[in-house]
DNA sequence: CAGTGGTCTAGACCACAAT
DNA sequence: TTGTGGTCTAGACCACTGC
């Protein structure tokens, strides 16, 4: 087997900016102002539209964060969240954060497409939604959208505005625990109202996790879909060699 | 607990031409012609600047395909690819498809920064690196480099230029068999590089799987970094809850 | 208020595909 | 050759921050 010849690709002159800009910021600390985009456009002779470019990718990297009327500055390092089949609050805690929640939505719709298709029921039934937003250490992480048979779990709205662990309520009130579950992991840009609620900008790019989640009887329990931040998080999973 | 207030977000104009497309689009067929750049940015009473922002998030959510010189085009649905501490050609069969290789690159190489780490290395010490780009179906999914100790698998880039299969060499040729990974999962844009060799745009969103595999002794076997296109694949594992 | 990033425009020129 | 998407420019105006 022979190694393939690959043709050099034609280097965008953005992309000539943003190495330029990578090495520049490799050794500065987090925190760090980064000249504006105007400066840059005339350092480096070209328009504001091209600095922008080059911007927009270190950002999606999470090198860099940008805030309107202040500047452009070193980011934080990314954080590794571990994929676990326990509630976000465990799994915040496993990573040494402080986990809160904001309620913003918790009410009752029916079952269309992949909803009905993911909890095993007719078009039109009766499902809960709830979307949550998660913070870390205060931050906001992710925004979750759950959904629950209504016709498995009466009452759950109820039950959710008292208490916000979900994973709680199905266990002592239901008798529900969630055993294995497929997940799914995709990539997709912020709409306007995830970028809002997660401090980001519209059309950045998230990590997107959708859950399956089945009880030990094959029940399926919830399908739940996440959006986190792609320039902050970065997903880590444990695999086992199959079974011979 | 109550339900928080959110404030509308003032939505962009781009992303109102998004969702006037999204909808417009919702029932074409894959391979379906879109209305050029031009006629849509008149037809809109906006420039072409604002379409095509609007066009770039619809090709990362992989529902458009923009050819140059020929057109836009409604894309093929998007490819779910099962996580499994398998080979690529495993997991390629399994998903229903015929693997191939091109093998980029076999070199040794110096030991550096995260390699070094990830292979219990010192700074420097020889590792082999082995890229290659990964198909299914003939159709370009991923560009694959991986990290190998050059002291642990003497000869590996002979043996790999005869034998695509990098996990047959190592069962066969050094007896070592990977029986657990971790994995990270994050998004990047695409650099030009990667973007001529899987057929997309540079800067165009990529899933990055990073997967640190160790044998049954803890020895640590391998680290790959494996880019896919983020607007064609997404990925699934399978969970189960942590033991009481 | 001055200066920052955020959005949008109108237009130029290039690379590429189809004819 | 014509028309497509790809890149880049110069500049306008807006929203927001921090003095």
């Amino acid at each position: 087997m022979t190694i393939a010849e690959v043709q050099a690709p034609r280097e965008p002159k953005y992309y000539t900016v943003k190495r330029h800009l990578l090495e520049r910021i490799a050794t500065l600390p987090a925190g760090s102002v980064v000249p504006t985009e105007r400066e840059l456009a005339s350092e480096l002779s070209t328009s504001r539209t091209t600095v922008r470019q080059a911007l927009v990718e270190l950002v999606a990297e999470g090198r860099l964060v940008r805030r309107q009327g202040a500047g452009t500055f070193i980011a934080d390092p990314k954080i590794t969240w571990p994929l676990h089949l326990t509630s976000f609050t465990e799994q915040a805690e496993a990573n040494g954060f402080v986990a809160s929640t904001t309620l913003l939505a918790a009410e009752r719709v029916r079952a269309e497409g992949e909803v009905a298709a993911r909890l095993d029921l007719a078009e039109g039934a009766g499902v809960f939604r709830i979307e949550r937003l998660r913070l870390a250490d205060d931050r906001p992480m992710a925004v979750e959208t759950s959904h629950l048979s209504a016709a498995r779990f009466p009452q759950l709205t109820r039950h959710i505005r008292r208490q916000q662990s979900l994973y709680t309520v199905l266990r002592e009130t239901y008798g529900v625990v969630p055993v294995r579950a497929e997940e799914l992991i995709a990539t997709a840009p912020a709409s306007p109202r995830e970028a809002t609620l997660l401090g980001t900008d519209p059309g950045s790019p998230m990590l997107v996790l959708g859950r399956h989640s089945r009880a030990a009887s094959g029940e399926p329990v919830e399908w739940v879909t996440s959006w986190y931040r792609g320039d902050r998080v970065t997903f880590i999973a444990d695999l086992s060699a199959p079974r011979p």
